[in-house]
RNA sequence: GUGGGUAUAGCUUAGUUGGUUAAAGCGCCAGUUUGUGGCACUGGAGACCGUCGGUUCGAAUCCGACUAUCCACCCCA
């Protein structure tokens, strides 16, 4: 096979008759999101790479090695954005947003690009939708950020996933925690993993998520952030645990959440399953009330989340979630005979005024192989046009399911005809389903 | 970046201890007499058996390398 046919490593052809499942996930979404009151916003695919050293922080595996970075002809240094967060705050920053009265509430629906070994559950170029609040520092807006990603699994049908909370404290906590954690773990040092051992400096609370036994065993008897943060932080998370309560979002406190960007504070989460491999976190978010301030503006509490959705795809695949099929055809025209074909040109235009599904003879086929391809495509109604119909200007709707046969004219009075019939017929669907419970 | 598995038509697979025209189902196209689909039957197109090299009289089958892909580590959505 040429080379030209293949497609990079690491990314997926959405294709025509798969496409119906993204999209009834991202309306799902969408209109979630609406319900709480965000609005979409659109950054670019690319951005100067600084900003996201910047936002998503220069120790972290993104960063250091998973980015598309490469320099422009003009001498930039430009990457592909690895995540929504910091193309969103670099918006909100550069046009002011807080002039539009806090809080700013923004969805996202995009593309994110990070290079990483391809596996079940993980690609190169992926899709994540996302939600994020800007000036809010209320324990409230967290818990309205963990309820608005909880309903749209709830919406989507989803529920073998878990939610799992935490808080790793504001900076200040941090610092003390961190030590504790160094001092903690020095005491293990000739047994901890390799990767662990440079976590030690550099970031000892990712030594928490080592998945190698060891150090996991090791991590067990660790202090826990909740030991450690401030009791500001500490009444923080206790609110945030109270308004799930209230909600009925049910959630575990799983003191190893620790996330894997820099901007992370306090109130952190994810939402977890088992049944698609390794890769099973579908949604993570949390607070960044240091975000804003680090890409220089003013202090402003932030907070959201992003999911991933090749895996929720997968989640509801595994679970076995339907996704209805859109309609496909109202009304296929088989003509017979070019003078027909051209009647049929001009019919399916008006339905199609109509907003009607309409399709007629493209390729030049026999009536059979046209009965069969409006059979294929889920017409529900089609019209053969032949020389005699021609003639007395009025030819036969056939409904395709029943076999049903209703006579329209074939001129003006066409379009109303018909949807007289399609009206009907529906409504009468609808009553039959209903005597059928 | 580290491991391990897999590689036969568009898809799912068969291919017996290496033996000559590589097989099936699904899908696709067409036909089963006159202007009508779903079912059934018949036929057709479609594979240099991932690539390159090696062993052999002979390789889809054995060996090696490469490439792709999958799974796991890592990381994260």
């Amino acid at each position: 096979m040429a080379v030209i046919t293949r497609k990079v490593k690491g990314t997926e052809d959405i294709l025509p008759g798969d496409s119906y499942k993204w999209q009834f996930v991202e309306d799902v979404m969408r209109k979630e999101a609406e319900c709480f009151g965000f609005k979409e916003i659109r950054t670019p695919v690319f951005e100067h790479t600084e900003l996201f050293n910047r936002g998503v922080g220069e120790t972290t595996d993104v960063v250091q090695k998973e980015m598309y970075t490469f320099d422009t002809k003009g001498g930039e240094s430009i990457t592909l954005r690895p995540e929504g967060t910091a193309g969103a705050a670099r918006a909100y920053l550069e046009h002011a947003l807080h002039n539009d009265g806090l809080p700013i509430k923004a969805y996202y629906l995009l593309t994110c690009y990070r290079y990483e070994k391809a596996q079940a559950g993980r690609q190169r170029e992926f899709h994540q939708f996302g939600m994020e609040t800007y000036g809010a520092a209320d324990p409230r807006a967290d818990a309205e950020m963990i309820c608005a990603a909880n309903s749209v699994f709830d919406r989507l049908g989803i529920d073998n996933i878990r939610l799992e909370l935490n808080s790793i404290g504001c900076k200040n906590c941090r610092k003390n925690y961190t030590a504790a954690l160094k001092t903690y773990f020095e005491g293990y040092k000739d047994q901890l993993c390799e990767t662990c051992l440079s976590r030690l400096d550099r970031n000892p609370m990712r030594i928490l998520d080592c998945k190698s036994e060891i150090c996991s065993g090791i991590a067990k008897n660790a202090p826990t952030v909740l030991e450690y943060i401030c009791s500001d932080c500490s009444q923080h998370f206790d609110m945030v645990k109270s308004y799930l309560d209230a909600a009925d979002v049910k959630y575990t406190v799983n003191p190893t959440i620790v996330r894997g960007l820099d901007y992370y504070t306090r109130t952190v989460f994810e939402f977890v399953t088992d049944s698609i491999g390794a890769q099973g976190t579908v949604c993570g978010g949390g607070r960044y009330d240091g975000l804003i301030e680090e890409l220089g503006g003013q202090p402003t509490p932030s907070l959201g989340f992003a999911m991933g959705l090749e895996r929720l795809l997968m989640v509801m695949q595994a679970q076995g979630i339907e996704i209805p099929k859109p309609e496909t055809c109202d009304m296929y025209i088989a003509p017979l005979g070019e003078e027909a074909a051209k009647k049929a040109f001009v019919l399916v235009k008006s339905l199609r005024e109509a907003s009607l599904i309409a399709q007629t003879d493209i390729v030049g086929r026999a009536l059979k192989p046209q009965m069969k391809y409006a059979n294929k495509i889920g017409a529900k109604y089609s019209i053969v046009i032949g020389d005699d119909d021609l003639n007395a200007n009025k030819a036969v709707v056939k409904k395709m399911d029943t076999h049903e046969q209703f006579e329209v004219p074939l001129d003006e009075g066409f379009i109303d005809k018909f949807l007289e019939i399609y009206i009907s017929q529906n409504h009468k669907a609808v009553a039959d389903s209903f005597a059928g419970e």
